[in-house]
DNA sequence: ACTCTTCGTGAAAACGTTTACGTTGCGCCC
DNA sequence: GGGCGCAACGTAAACGTTTTCACGAAGAGT
């Protein structure tokens, strides 16, 4: 740490300019002092002090993350992804997470100005009012699912409708027809476009009579509700299809414990794809979302846009793709889990 | 990003020295002035520029974590936990994970020199040369679960050899004697330490004469393929203990191939309590381990060296400790899941 | 009333880089 | 042979802070 770059001039004998140079490979030195000078510095185990190099240079090298309050492997998928990414164009990632409110999410963000690059925000809060509050300087922005739309941060998402349309087309393909949704939380993004996707998915194969929304808010707790609800109602559905895995799960739980046959009688299907998804009895059905893929291109995105700079050409919104996956638990042949 | 301290000072009537004490509460200002001042600054939306404040503070209020290729929850538990600690001390986070091998390790380490106050080591290849050669530099470390015994760092472990040998002990009072292990890769730490821990206390327990170590590799198949062999043995065991729970669940599909019942005729038992062991089928008894806390203490103890300086006084060895949690598949009480 | 602290404040140095701008020295052409 | 251009290199300014030091005023002690 107390290597600077004058002793290394000094020891090279040239100046700190050339040394600057020489190691910057910005040309302006004879390749054989710039390989002296190469030696040198490497001899002494000389590292540049960032603080001062992007005190000038206006760079810091690091991109900032601020992700919600994270658990289970959606987010380390996603860091992973984004790291990955972010090494392979020398890169650091600096994260923040688990906010509980806005205003905390809001002093996360506004510390990080000056810290960091460009920004990858995906946050519950980061509606467009609190973007525009805590984001007052122009800092290249990434938004990861978010529902906001403007054209002042470029924006990523998963194609959620897709993947919800596709299973509905999926159990129809099946045979089935009273199919029943189970919602997540309403202010996320995420599941007002898989119920738009269940919604259309419906409509469009000519079942609008039958469509159904229970209520759920992403635990597996709130699954097994909405299944033993499913039961009573007037009309029992032939399917149901939960949001998220884990609301599927427990619904599988509530038919189990009611004596209902999966998929014989009801078929389930749930979205996510995480690790369990394939160990549940019968093994559930589901969307797979490539996430690292989503990290990825997020940080691809946001590099571009801090390359471009100011003038950045407002790129169309781009959508990650999903993966239907057929299991046992919609009759289809399980073709994921090895010991068939 | 281009409001400066400057621009404060002018626009409060003071010098930039005055602007600096107000907003660090350094004193030596008066109250009125330093109301003033904080309230220009805010209304100029000023926020003070880092790479220039930890030139000359030589802090950059970051801290870094060196993180093996990461999935799972078992690492965004970590990170969660160590995020928490950090913002509640107002410092961040800078991540680097999934380093194929020791140089691309060495790499990212030695590009955190100078970008960061302390370090996390917690990597495979953090081997004691390792650490030698790319931290020549004091820099306060904290090492988790590594099998270096250094001076020069600190360190932070799971208490696997306990949990393990609580394993056993459950086990045991279950009635069970000819328990047979699956071990996990020779170079982790961890599996080690739940090795020794089984083999202690089995031997303490007088069942020296039944100690058996199959190899696995933490995945599922070779917890499968363990299961396999583990009755085609000669002496078939009346209990499995993994060293962890993708492989006790890889075991549990095997044992049900083959028509064993669980836990009848075989207990299994696994280790870590991921999500995933309580949906199984029977649920997996296991150890589970307080990541977050794991990751919170970690950096509790790196924050303490580095306000203590270079004189920092040899803490002991800290310890996380570990939690039996029993379910059906040893045959305990199912105590943990909902639907009993 | 005079000195001695104490306190608030400002001027300026320092942190370690990068880079714009000079200053050489050299070869080239006229 | 003298000016001219160019390449290599050095000098110094600049980046935005923190902090040391000095300075002046005001109050306390004798």
């Amino acid at each position: 740490m107390s290597v600077t770059i004058k002793d290394v001039a000094r020891m090279a004998n040239v100046s700190v300019a050339s040394v600057s140079r020489a190691l910057n490979g910005h040309g302006g030195v004879t390749a054989e002092t710039q390989k002296r000078i190469r030696e040198v510095a490497t001899r002494l185990r000389y590292v540049p002090h960032n603080a001062a190099r992007s005190l000038i240079t206006r760079r810091t090298q690091t991109i900032g993350a601020l992700l919600p309050d994270l658990h289970g492997a959606f987010f380390s998928e996603l860091i992973r992804g984004i790291d990955l990414a972010a090494r392979a164009r020398g890169l650091y990632l600096l994260v923040s997470s688990s906010h509980g409110d806005a205003t905390e999410a809001a002093i996360a963000l506004r510390a990080m100005q000056g810290r960091v690059d460009g920004l990858l925000v995906m946050s519950p809060h980061a509606d467009r009012v609190f973007l525009d509050e805590s984001l007052p300087i122009v800092l290249p922005t990434v938004l990861i699912n978010s529902h906001v739309r403007s054209e002042r941060h470029a924006a990523i998402d998963v194609d959620d409708y897709g993947g919800a349309r596709a299973m509905v087309e999926h159990l129809v393909a099946q045979g089935r027809r009273r199919i029943v949704f189970i919602a997540g939380p309403e202010v996320n993004h995420d599941v007002q476009e898989r119920a738009r996707g269940y919604r259309e998915g419906m409509a469009e194969a000519g079942l609008g009579e039958y469509i159904t929304v229970l209520q759920g808010d992403f635990s597996e707790e709130s699954g097994y509700l909405a299944g033993k609800r499913a039961l009573e109602g007037a009309m029992r559905p032939d399917a149901i299809f939960a949001a998220n895995d884990m609301m599927a799960i427990g619904c599988l739980s509530a038919l189990a414990n009611a004596g209902v046959r999966v998929p014989d009688e009801i078929a389930v299907a749930g979205f996510d794809d995480i690790p369990m998804a394939r160990y549940v009895s019968p093994p559930l059905t589901t969307v797979r979302v490539r996430i690292a893929e989503l990290g990825e291109a997020a940080l691809e995105r946001l590099v571009r846009m801090i390359d471009a700079g100011d003038d950045t050409p407002p790129e169309p919104r781009v959508v990650v793709g999903t993966e239907l996956v057929v299991r046992a638990s919609t009759g289809g042949h399980d073709t994921s889990t090895r010991k068939g």
